[in-house]
DNA sequence: TTTTTATGCAACTAAAAAGTTGCATTTTTT
DNA sequence: AAAAAATGCAACTTTTTAGTTGCATAAAAA
């Protein structure tokens, strides 16, 4: 999922779509400087990641903001900085030890 | 800089250097199934996105945590989850309003 | 000082990702 | 019914990224 927002073109796709309203892959496409194709591949690679979800309405398929991953991505860089902090405060600790 | 976390080789070497101690290009290359010079690459590439540190210690060149971008990331994150929740409040309102 | 250990540089290969083109299909609109 | 709009599929090209190999160099150890 990291490697899904790593891409420029895909980062800028996901955040458009953060006002919470669903996009059809034209309207994406319009003001892109690439295919339909390749903004379609883009959305996929969004929507196997979990970032955004599909569902086609008449002839049109939208693409709507889906919050769960991101949640989940943000815990872990919780988690990362958590593990982090605490690796401070060992070292703090010890340095501060031992006054003798 | 989620481009460089995205690579499965590499956000592993980050998460192991979130416990704050720093390590040897060698010591990082023991137990990866790949080459040290592949993982110099992918050090590079962790050092270029802000993500880890170098310094070079007599003959070897230690990499460690760098807290910096990480917490950039984590805002980035949080920012758009908020623009996402907003947009939620939003439509709330505009369904609850006007029961005449 | 000879040998190891840790690394850097550069050229190269291989594989994955990004993007394009052409054509077919389905839904609207006229 | 015919034309237009929105997509999908598949093959293909191009560009990037990942990873390797071989050789050179600097520091540490023997």
């Amino acid at each position: 999922m990291f490697a899904a927002l790593g891409d420029p073109t895909r980062l800028a796709i996901f955040d458009r779509l953060a006002d919470g309203k669903p996009r059809s892959i034209s309207v994406l496409s319009d003001d892109a400087d690439m295919t339909r194709q390749a903004v379609t591949k883009h959305l996929r690679v969004l929507e196997a990641a979990g970032l955004v979800q599909n569902h086609r309405v008449g002839r049109e398929s939208q693409y709507a903001f889906c919050p769960e991953q991101l949640a989940e991505a943000r815990a872990y860089l919780d988690q990362v900085a958590g593990r982090w902090e605490s690796a401070l405060m060992r070292l703090k600790s010890f340095v501060e030890e031992d006054p003798a």
